[in-house]
Formats: C-alpha cells, sequence, structure tokens
DNA sequence: GGGGGTTCCTGTACGC
DNA sequence: TGCGTACAGGAACCCC
C-alpha cells in the first residue's frame, strides 16, 4: 500500500524522465481514475495535449506534476493499489491500466507514464495551483499537512494537534490533515518503536512521549525510503515495476502471533477502524 | 468542528 | 473442483 516512502520512490523515479518533456497524448480507459477531475474525461485531455511537465512534485501521499504555462497540474493519488509506470510507448496494455499519457522528453525520447490500479482507489486529475507559503500547491491537496520528513514541518503544532485530540493516537497520526504520508503500515511500525499502544488518547500522552513517536516516525519512514518501499505483492512497485524491501524490515505490521522482536511476547492483531492494528501487549501497555 | 463509523473496489485466500 | 465469503485499506463522506 503506497505511503510516503513509496509515493516518494515513485515521485522520484517520474522526475527524470518527465521533467521538460512534453505531453503528446492521453487515453483514458476507465474514467473511475479521474474520481477527482470532476470535469470528466474529455476536460481532462483537452487540459493536458500539447503542455509540458515542469517538475515532480509530493506532499505526503499526493504527488503531481505542474504544467508549463498553465497555473495547474496533473495530480495522483494512488489510492491503495495504484502504479506509474514508465513504458516504452510501443509496451502492450498493462493489468488494469486506466490512463495511459505518452509523453516527449528531449534527451529520452518517447515515453508512456501508465497509471494502472487493481482496486480503483487512486485516481489522477488535472487540479489548480494555488500559492501557500512561498510555494505552489493544488487545491486538492491544501488540506493536507506537512509530512514528518519534510523541513518545515512543526513540531510544536503537531504536539499541540495532539493536545487537542481525544482520539486513538493511531486514527490520529493517520490523519492526513494532522500529519501526512503515514497509513496502516507504518502506523503500527512507529507506535510499536515508540512503544505506545495504539488506542491511546492522543491528548494523554506525555510530552515525552510525543517526541519519542515523532522520532520513531521519521526512522521508520526514512529507513523505508532507503529501502524502496514495502511490498507485500505486486501492488506497490517503482516506476520500473519493481518491489521494495522494506517489508523484511517489519516488526509488528502482519506479524500476529509472531514473537516481538524486542521481548519476545506475541504481537496482536485487533481489528480497528476497520483495518488491521498490530502491536506487542507487553512493550504497548493500555494505560 | 471533533468524533467515529461507513463506503467505495477487486484480487486473493480461505472454508466448506 | 467450485462456490461463497472474508479480507486488505486511503480518504471522502456522513451523521451525531
Amino acid at each position: 500500500m503506497p505511503e510516503l516512502p513509496e509515493v516518494e520512490v515513485v515521485r522520484a523515479g517520474l522526475e527524470p524522465a518527465v521533467v521538460g518533456s512534453s505531453i503528446t497524448s492521453v487515453s483514458v480507459f476507465d474514467e473511475r481514475a479521474l474520481t477527482r477531475h470532476a470535469a470528466g474525461a474529455a476536460d481532462f485531455v483537452d487540459r493536458l495535449e500539447g503542455r509540458s511537465f515542469t517538475a515532480a512534485s509530493r506532499r505526503g501521499k499526493f504527488l503531481w506534476l505542474p504544467l508549463e504555462g498553465s497555473p495547474s497540474a496533473l495530480i495522483a493519488h494512488l489510492g491503495m493499489s495504484g502504479q506509474m509506470l514508465l513504458r516504452a510507448p510501443t509496451a502492450g496494455a498493462e493489468r488494469h491500466e486506466r490512463v495511459r499519457i505518452g509523453i516527449e522528453h528531449p534527451v529520452h525520447g518517447e515515453l508512456a507514464i501508465v497509471f494502472a490500479d487493481q482496486r480503483t482507489f487512486g485516481s489522477l486529475a488535472v487540479d489548480a495551483l494555488i500559492e501557500e507559503g512561498g510555494s505552489r500547491i493544488p487545491t486538492q491537496v491544501v488540506h493536507i499537512a506537512r509530512d514528518p520528513l519534510d523541513e518545515k514541518f512543526d513540531d510544536a503544532a503537531f504536539r499541540a494537534a495532539l493536545a487537542r485530540r481525544g482520539s486513538a493516537i493511531k486514527r490520529v497520526i493517520l490523519d492526513q490533515g494532522v500529519v501526512s504520508g503515514i497509513g496502516n503500515i507504518y502506523a503500527d511500525e512507529s507506535l510499536w518503536a515508540a512503544r505506545i499502544h495504539p488506542e491511546t488518547p492522543a491528548s494523554r500522552l506525555s510530552t515525552r512521549a510525543v517526541h519519542r513517536l515523532l522520532a520513531e516516525v521519521r526512522v521508520v519512514l526514512a529507513k523505508a525510503l532507503a529501502e524502496g518501499g514495502t511490498s507485500f505483492d505486486a501492488q506497490y512497485v517503482n516506476v520500473n515495476g519493481q518491489a521494495g524491501y522494506f517489508a523484511h524490515s517489519l516488526n509488528a505490521y502482519g506479524r500476529q502471533g509472531k514473537p516481538c522482536p524486542r521481548c519476545g511476547t506475541a504481537i496482536v492483531r485487533e481489528t480497528f477502524m476497520n483495518r488491521g492494528s498490530h502491536f506487542c501487549p507487553t512493550c504497548q501497555r493500555r494505560r
């Protein structure tokens, strides 16, 4: 499932191929891939063809490619199973291919950006860019907080936000308006590393515990990024279709019944927010 | 506006 | 073998 490290791997993979390239063709095979583009497929195609990409940007799990000569960008959210693949222009259709964007790069020549998505929770759109703190971000990304690896991330504001929330800490760190980039896997891993029970009310965490959590979130995200992201199956791959290695480094997520790497107690899986929550009942005591 | 539950979707892994 | 069902979860959306 694409969380911050996976989306960043995709962004970094797209960057050298798309920046400076012009869009020669756009094909939409499944309009469900455009749920974020209310004006429909024809409008989507019209706003892209003939334009050029100027950058590859990201905030949290959103990535976007600003367009030259227009205050707008192609934005993408991968949802649970979305993939952005770079392919030769003659490459055959990918499984679950939803949208194909043909580009021509001055150095790399012709390429195809293929958006493939099994579960169709991801989508693309062309969205207006607006000013925010010296940078331009898509309107659909305005409500997304900065991620903990962003140098402008405000630790004090994060602490204050937690102090205002009575919800379970896991729910709060999954809220992209509070801190972005964290999904179910890295939430479980970070809480395990910080020895915090996922259902601890956020406002009950001590300042020291919040600092510990934030530090562990950063360690987990940075390590996953260095290892190319987490892959369990074919759901997450980089732009070349290759899997990441972080799944081998997981301590809690998906390890129910197996010993906690720290104390040996069996990891527990509970249903929380309609998804799995994995933790060590000894190291992560409920208060 | 915080809080928490529901909904969208499809491939895979099960149990019977 | 074949069918039905549970499961995976990001985030918008809804009502309280």
